[in-house]
DNA sequence: TTCGTCATGTAATGGGTTACATGATTAC
DNA sequence: GTAATCATGTAACCCATTACATGACGAA
């Protein structure tokens, strides 16, 4: 069995370093934390955590803080809290320091950079340059491909590709801010994450 | 059977309308034309071909200028160009105006604003306004989730979160010139298809 | 004559959603 | 008491990719 998405499987064990996390919550940080860039829906989360439970990485705690015994004999279904496991921990560490060149792409970008204060500076470094030089080859084929069919394309054909263009442009421009702040010792992250006061009582469901 | 990708099919659709072709070009065509947002393979590309052919909205044409009957005889495998039949278009036309309210979600708009130029105005005001509203509802979420959570948040993943922000009212900036434009009458394109000069040499592969 | 591109196709697999089913807890 | 939200789960399906298989054509 099942369901290794890697995205999902990186996220949902970065998510779990910072604290021990029931599915449902996990699921709304999903959404949110990591940007526009991904959602996910329960279909994909629970058969993933259970997975996660089986490799070993996970580890359920099925909700000690139940208001006592009283419905534990009904078989009721209690709150699952899922916490990362030591070689849990240790895998997660693993997937940080090695990145392949997927890393970088469109997929995986986002998650790998909502966790870069979990990740050394130079794989930080590696991963963002990655990401640069991938947005640049795929420039140089549009300017290409565009250069070459221009004249053949309408005016709302060529406006949509100019927009892409323009929006790839961009991140290359925020890679660059961000690539030269790595560089200028000052990682714009203090370090680790920001521990203070967290207490996890928002409402609404966030879904972009 | 099977496949009925939507967006697929709908680029096929307004891809032939413009000129017959076989599913090898088409694919270069997809993967251009429609910018950085979609990038289809083969094993997509070919059953959805064979199954608009057998809705009827498709015609094969076993390549006619063949250099002559020398191979026809061996079972040669023929270029298969195809072509949209009279149903097909009338059945693209149907889709241009009728445009629901996925129109303008993220797998679709792209699609439809590529094909902007053989669509009504009013379709095209609809469709430009409908995904700036959708865009504008995304911001507000985002606006409140960061809110919400910005101080349990580190710096890295509040940059993300900015990032993808400024992407959205980016576009949402576009959509508002688009919209104008179309307001002020000059529609940005002259109407419809440059149909001019259209040689289809040209070398590699452009997938981004 | 071999290499790169053109060209068409299929089966297996992957990664995800939808829809459904269930039930607890909170707020009105 | 009832509606919304919290919470967990499964099965069926969908859309697309990957890997594979096949072969023609042109240029070096």
């Amino acid at each position: 069995m099942s369901r290794r998405s890697g995205v999902l499987e990186f996220a949902i064990l970065g998510l779990l370093r910072e604290s021990p996390m029931h599915g449902y919550e996990l699921r709304k940080r999903l959404n949110t934390s990591l940007g526009v860039f991904r959602a996910f829906s329960y279909g994909s989360l629970y058969p993933c955590l259970k997975a996660l439970v089986s490799q070993g990485w996970l580890a359920e705690e099925h909700s000690p803080e139940e208001p006592l015994a009283a419905a534990a004999l009904a078989g009721r279904r209690a709150k699952i809290v899922y916490r990362l496991t030591a070689a849990g921990k240790e895998h997660f560490e693993e997937l940080l320091t090695h990145s392949g060149p997927d890393a970088w792409e469109d997929e995986q970008f986002g998650v790998r950079f909502a966790f870069f204060s979990h990740t050394e500076r130079d794989v930080r470094m590696r991963v963002l340059e990655g990401r640069r030089s991938r947005l640049e080859e795929r420039l140089e084929k549009m300017r290409a491909s565009l250069a070459r069919t221009r004249e053949r394309l309408d005016n709302y054909t060529l406006e949509l590709q100019r927009h892409g263009m323009e929006s790839v442009e961009r991140e290359v421009r925020w890679l660059n801010e961000l690539i030269e702040m790595e560089r200028a010792g000052r990682g714009r992250a203090k370090g680790l994450h920001a521990d203070q006061g967290r207490d996890n009582t928002d409402p609404t469901d966030t879904t972009y």
